[in-house]
RNA sequence: GCGGGGGUGGCAGAGCUUGGCCAAAUGCGCAGGAUUGAGGUUCCUGUGGUUUUAGUACCUGCAAGGGUUCAAAUCCCUUCCCCCGCACCA
C-alpha cells in the first residue's frame, strides 16, 4: 500500500530544495499559464482541484516540452462578499459558521474573522499550503492579493486608458437595494443568497371613467389588453392617488407599491384610500374604450406591481378563477364575458393529455380549457393555478395566433412587441422595475426593493471599434475545447454596458468618482499581466508606481531612465519589469470556469485590446466544468461539498487529481467518487509493484509479444501527445494510464517477462504520468532507477518504427477467436453434455488473403477470383463460394497482411496461453494440412475452429 | 422569452468536426467462476434485445418523427425534453 501522503511530502521538500518550479528569465521559449484566482474567503474545496489541477497539468505537460514555464496564482479580495462575510461572523451568523466548520476552521480562527484583513490573512495562508499539498507547481513568489496597494496602482492606470479612449460613460441604472441598509444588494447580502431578479416591465394607463386619473397597472402580456373585461385589486389593502415622475398625472397604486417605487423615481402621495374607494370606479381601456369595472380579486397581492391587476379571463386562469368565485358568492353585480383574443391548441406540449379532456364548448375560454385539462376547476389551490397559468402563458406564446383587428394571425411576443410601442407612443404606458422573483429579503431582514440610481459609470463594451477589437482576438485565441466558442461569439455580440462603480466594497477607488469603488470584476481583467512583475514591485511604494512607469513596462513608451528619473524607482528594477513582462506575456493560456465565459473571459479579452500591444494579446483559453460528488451536484444546501483538505488527506493528492481532472471531458462536469478514486489508488500500485518486480524478470531475445508491447507504447505516446495538445486529458490519461494496466497484463498473461522491454515500457509511463500523478511519476521514475526529477525530463517521442501494425492485428486476431472459441465451446457443452477435449485452429492459405485483398481493392468479385485462379491448393467453386461471402460486406473488408506462416507462428505462439484460459488442449495447424471438415471456412486472422472431445 | 450546451446500455461517459472499418472505448454497477475459514481484497469471464444450422452471421437499437445517401448516432428539417447564463454579481 502507498502511503500517498508521505510520499508527497518527501517530492514537495525535493522540489523545495531544488527550487525547480520558480523560473526566470532565460533562454528558453516561455509560456505563461495562470487560472482564475480564488476569492479570499473560499476555503477550497474539490472543484478548485479541478480547476487549478487542469492549470497544472498543463503547466507540467509545456514543462517537459521544452518551455520555461511560469503558473502564479493570486487572491481576489474586492468586491462587497469579504465585507459581507465579517459582517456575518460579527453578528454570529450560524449559518456561516457552519460552513466553515466543514472546512475544519478552528473555532479560535473564526471568532478573529470579524476583520476583512484577517480573513485574507488566514485563507491566503490555508490556500498556498493546499495548493503545495495538491503538488501544483505554482511559482509562489508572485502571488498577490487584489486589494494589494500596487496593484491598485496598476487598475488606476488600466482606467485611466479606458477613459482616455472614450470607453467610460454615464447613465441610468437598477440595482437590488436594501431601504434599511440603504445600499446596493446583491446575491451574497440577501437571505439564502439569492439574486435579486431585476426585471423592466410595461405600466399602462387606465383611465378613470369621469375622473382625470389613472389606475396603473403592470403587465407581462401587453397584448392581452383586447381581451380585459375588468380590473383588479385586493379588497383588503390600501392604496393611494399620487404623482409619479413629472407627468402631472394622478395615479392609482397601492401604498405598497408607492413606496417601493419612489426608489425609481419621484413619488409624491396626495392622499391614502382604502381599496373600497376604487371598487367603486370604472377603468377605460386605453386601446378600445370598452368600461372596465374595478373588482376585488382573491389573488392580488399589494407589493407585486402596482397592487392592481387587469383581468383577462379568456387567458388567466387566477382572472377566470378570481371572477367565478364571485359569481358564487353572489358579488358579481354584471355578466361579464371572457374575450378570447388568441387561438392555440390547448395541451399541445403534454404527451399525456389531450384537448378531448376540456369540453368543447369551454374551448372559447382557453383559461378554463386548461384547467379541465389538468382535471381541475376554479376553486383549485393557488399553486394548481399557477401551474396552469404557466402551461397556458407557455403553448400561447409558443403557439398562439392573435385574433385581434389588426393583430391578426400574429405570434404573440411578435404582438407583445407591437402593442408595447403603441402604447409608449401614445402615452398609454410607462416602464418601471419590478423584482421578478420577489420577495427577496436582505440579510438585515428588510425586503429588497428596485432603486435606479443616476449617474451611474459604465464600461461601454457596446463600443463598435472596441467591439470589432475584440472579436479580432478572439478569433485568433485558441480556445480549449473549440466548441466553447460559440458561446464567446454570443457573448461578444452581447455584452455591452456594464455599471463600473459601486458605493461599496473593497477594492481601487473609482478615478472618476472618488466616492466609488471599482467594480470587483472590472478590476481583475489584466491582472495576469501583473504577475509577470508583481515579485519586483512588491517592496515598491505605491506611490511610486506612476502611470508612466506602467505605460513603460506594458506599452514601451519612454524610456527607463527617464521613468527611474520621474518615479524615483531603481533603473534596473524597471528595466528588469520591461524584460520580463515582453519575455512571458507573448504566450499564454487561461484557464477558467464556463461560468465566466459571458463576464469575465470576454471583460478579458476586451481589456487586453485596450491596454496591450496586439502582441501580447490573450493567445488560449481553457474552460474546464464542474466537479460533482458521488453523483451529485456540489451545494452548501446539501452539505456534500468536499473540501480539498478531507480528498487530499484520504486519498492523497494524484489519486484525487486523478479523478477529478482526468475524470471527464474539458468541459464537461467530472464526479469525486470514492470507488473511482480507489479504483485509482490500484491501478497506481499495480504499476508501482510492476516497477518494483523489476529484477525478477529475466532478458533475452524479444519475442513477438514484446514487439507488441513496444508497439502500444509507441502507439499510445502518439496518440497521447495529441491528446495532451488539445488538453483532452481524460483521453490522455485513458490512455496512458488505464490502457497501460490492461496492458501489462495481458503482456504477463501472454507469457512476457522481458525485464528491459517492461522497464522501457514503465519509464514511458512514468514521465507520460508526472503532468497528472506528479508525486506518484517521480517515486516510479526513481523506482525505475534513475536519479533525476521525472518533472524535468523530456516527454516521450514516439518512434514510428516500433509500431507494429502486425503484432497488433495478430494479438487482436488472438483475442477474437479467444472470444469466439470460448462461445462455441459453451454452446457445445451445453449441447452435448460433455467438456471439450481440444480445439484445433486451421489458419487459412495465402491464397484467400490474395482474395480478400484484391477484393478490397478493385471490389469486384470477378476479378478477385481472378486473381487467385490456378494459384496451388485452389479450389474454384469453394474462392467463388468465399468472394461471393465476402461481397456482402464488401465496405468493411481490410486486406491482411499478415501471411499464412506469420499468423501460424503466432497462433502457435498463443496456443499454451490460449489453452489456459479455455482450459483443453490447443492445436494449430495448417487449412492444407488439415484433415478437418471445417478447414475450408478458414479466413485469414479468422481460424476456421473445430473443437473435440 | 433570448442565448449557449446537451439527450447514446443499469449509471457515468466515448464515438458526431472528416458518414462506411463502429454502436458502446474506459470506468462504475450487476451476475457467474477462481482465490479465501468467512467477509473484504485480488484475478478471470459475462453484461442492449433477438434469431442462429457449434463460433466468424443476421435483424433491431443512439430523445421522437421525417429527409438526403449505395450507406446516417454522425449531414439536413420538424418536434419534445434536460442543464447553464441573462449583467453590476463573484
Amino acid at each position: 500500500m502507498i502511503n500517498y501522503n508521505g510520499m508527497e511530502a518527501k517530492w514537495q521538500k525535493a522540489w523545495a530544495d531544488a527550487r525547480i518550479f520558480e523560473s526566470d528569465v532565460n533562454d528558453k521559449p516561455a509560456y505563461m499559464v495562470t487560472a482564475a484566482w480564488p476569492y479570499v474567503n473560499t476555503p477550497l474545496h474539490i472543484g478548485h482541484l479541478r480547476a487549478f489541477g487542469t492549470s497544472d497539468v498543463l503547466a507540467r505537460y509545456k514543462r517537459m516540452r521544452g518551455f520555461n514555464v511560469i503558473y502564479p496564482m493570486g487572491f481576489h479580495a474586492t468586491g462587497t462578499p469579504v465585507l459581507a462575510f465579517a459582517k456575518r461572523i460579527k453578528n454570529g451568523d450560524g449559518e456561516i459558521v457552519e460552513e466553515l466548520k466543514v472546512f475544519h476552521v478552528p473555532d479560535a480562527e473564526i471568532q478573529k474573522m470579524t476583520e476583512p484583513a484577517y480573513i485574507a490573512a488566514y485563507f491566503t495562508n490555508e490556500s498556498r499550503q493546499l495548493y503545495g499539498r495538491s503538488g501544483f507547481s505554482m511559482d509562489p513568489r508572485r502571488s498577490f492579493v487584489s486589494t494589494d496597494p500596487q496593484f491598485s496602482k496598476m487598475v488606476e492606470w488600466q482606467f485611466a486608458i479606458l477613459n482616455s479612449k472614450g470607453y467610460l460613460t454615464k447613465g441610468r441604472h437598477p440595482v437590488g437595494w436594501c431601504p434599511n441598509e440603504n445600499n446596493a444588494v446583491g446575491m451574497h447580502d440577501t437571505k439564502h443568497d439569492v439574486e435579486p431578479e431585476i426585471e423592466e416591465e410595461i405600466a399602462v394607463l387606465f383611465r378613470v371613467d369621469g375622473e382625470d386619473a389613472y389606475v396603473l397597472c403592470t403587465t407581462y402580456r401587453p397584448e392581452t389588453l383586447f381581451g380585459v373585461t375588468n380590473m383588479f385589486v385586493n379588497e383588503k389593502s390600501q392604496y393611494v392617488a399620487c404623482r409619479i415622475g413629472d407627468d402631472g398625472k394622478r395615479y392609482y397604486i397601492s401604498k405598497a407599491a408607492a413606496s417601493m417605487l419612489k426608489y425609481q423615481t419621484k413619488v409624491e402621495v396626495i392622499e391614502e384610500i382604502g381599496a373600497d374607494k376604487l371598487l367603486a370606479k370604472t377603468c377605460i381601456n386605453p386601446i378600445n374604450g370598452s368600461k372596465l369595472p374595478v373588482l376585488p380579486g382573491f389573488f392580488v397581492k399589494e407589493g407585486v406591481g402596482t397592487g392592481v391587476v387587469m383581468s383577462v379571463p379568456a387567458h388567466a386562469p387566477f382572472d377566470y378563477a378570481a371572477l367565478e368565485r364571485l359569481r358564487k358568492e353572489g358579488r358579481l353585480q354584471q355578466e361579464i364575458k371572457p374575450i378570447k383574443m388568441l387561438d392555440v391548441k390547448i395541451g399541445r406540449s403534454l404527451s399525456d393529455v389531450s384537448t378531448g379532456d376540456a369540453k368543447p364548448e369551454h374551448l372559447d375560454v382557453p383559461a378554463l380549457a386548461y384547467l379541465e385539462i389538468l382535471h381541475t376547476n376554479v376553486d383549485a389551490i393557488d399553486d394548481m393555478l399557477e401551474f396552469a397559468t404557466k402551461l397556458e402563458y407557455r403553448e400561447e406564446s409558443h403557439w398562439g395566433k392573435m385574433l385581434a383587428k389588426g393583430y391578426e394571425g400574429m405570434s404573440e411576443p411578435e404582438a407583445r412587441e407591437r402593442m408595447k410601442k403603441e402604447l409608449a407612443s401614445g402615452g398609454n404606458a410607462i416602464s418601471i422595475y419590478v423584482l421578478q422573483n420577489t420577495p427577496v429579503y436582505c440579510r438585515c431582514g428588510y425586503e429588497v426593493v428596485v432603486k435606479v440610481v443616476e449617474d451611474q459609470w459604465f464600461i461601454n463594451y457596446g463600443d463598435k471599434a472596441w467591439k470589432e477589437e475584440a472579436k479580432k482576438a478572439l478569433g485568433r485565441m485558441k480556445l480549449l475545447p473549440d466548441r466553447a466558442r460559440n458561446a464567446f461569439d454570443a457573448a461578444m455580440g452581447w455584452i455591452d454596458m456594464r455599471a463600473v462603480a459601486r458605493a461599496q466594497g473593497l477594492g481601487t477607488v473609482f478615478p472618476l468618482d472618488k466616492t466609488k469603488i471599482i467594480e470587483s470584476l472590472s478590476d481583475s481583467t489584466i491582472y495576469m499581466s501583473f504577475y509577470t512583475i508583481s515579485n519586483f514591485v512588491k517592496d515598491i511604494a505605491p506611490e511610486k508606481l506612476k502611470p508612466e512607469f506602467f505605460d513603460f513596462v506594458f506599452r514601451g513608451i519612454g524610456d527607463a531612465d527617464k521613468v527611474a528619473a520621474s518615479t524615483g524607482i531603481d533603473y534596473s528594477i524597471i528595466k528588469k519589469c520591461r524584460e520580463s513582462f515582453e519575455y512571458w506575456y507573448r504566450d499564454t493560456s487561461r484557464g477558467s470556469g464556463p461560468d465566466l465565459i459571458f463576464n469575465h473571459l470576454v471583460m478579458y479579452i476586451y481589456n487586453h485590446t485596450a491596454v496591450f500591444d496586439n502582441a501580447y494579446w490573450p493567445k488560449q483559453i481553457v474552460i474546464n466544468g464542474f466537479v460533482m460528488s458521488e453523483g451529485e451536484k456540489m451545494s452548501k444546501s446539501l452539505g456534500n461539498i468536499v473540501p480539498l483538505s478531507d480528498a487530499l488527506e484520504k486519498y492523497g493528492a494524484d489519486p484525487s487529481r486523478m479523478n477529478v481532472i482526468a475524470g471527464a471531458d474539458l468541459y464537461s462536469d467530472s464526479d469525486f467518487s470514492g470507488t473511482a478514486v480507489r479504483g485509482i489508488q490500484e491501478r497506481l500500485e499495480y504499476l508501482y509493484n510492476a516497477a518494483m518486480g523489476l529484477d525478477k524478470l529475466s532478458s533475452g531475445e524479444l519475442k513477438s509479444i514484446d514487439y507488441w508491447l513496444y508497439s502500444r507504447l509507441n502507439g499510445k505516446i502518439g496518440k497521447a501527445t495529441i491528446a495532451m495538445e488539445k488538453l483532452e486529458l481524460r483521453d490522455a490519461y485513458i490512455s496512458i494510464f488505464y490502457d497501460s494496466v490492461l496492458e501489462l497484463r495481458r503482456y504477463f498473461a501472454r507469457g512476457g517477462g522481458n525485464g528491459i522491454v517492461v522497464k522501457d515500457f514503465l519509464s514511458g509511463v512514468a514521465l507520460m504520468l508526472q503532468p497528472m500523478t506528479p508525486h506518484f511519476a517521480e517515486e516510479m521514475w526513481h523506482a525505475l532507477g534513475n536519479g533525476s526529477f521525472a518533472s524535468l525530463e523530456k516527454w516521450p517521442e514516439a518512434d514510428k518504427d516500433m509500431i507494429d501494425a502486425k503484432a497488433e492485428s495478430m494479438e487482436e486476431a488472438i483475442e477474437k477467436t479467444l472470444e469466439d472459441a470460448r462461445q462455441a465451446i459453451a454452446l457445445m457443452e451445453k449441447k452435448s453434455g460433455r467438456k471439450a477435449a481440444a480445439l484445433k485452429l486451421m489458419i487459412a492459405e495465402d491464397w484467400k488473403r490474395k482474395l480478400v485483398g484484391t477484393l478490397a481493392k478493385e471490389r469486384r468479385v470477378d476479378k478477385a477470383i481472378a486473381s487467385v485462379r490456378g494459384e496451388a491448393g485452389v479450389n474454384t467453386e469453394i474462392a467463388s463460394r468465399i468472394a461471393a461471402m465476402l461481397a456482402k460486406r464488401m465496405n468493411e473488408l481490410r486486406p491482411v497482411d499478415t501471411a499464412q506462416q506469420d499468423e501460424y507462428a503466432g497462433f502457435a505462439d498463443a496456443a499454451e496461453y490460449m489453452a489456459k484460459q479455455l482450459g483443453c488442449r490447443v492445436e494449430v495447424e495448417k487449412e492444407a494440412a488439415s484433415k478437418s471438415e471445417r478447414a475450408w471456412r478458414a479466413m485469414p486472422l479468422k481460424p476456421s475452429l473445430d473443437i473435440a472431445f
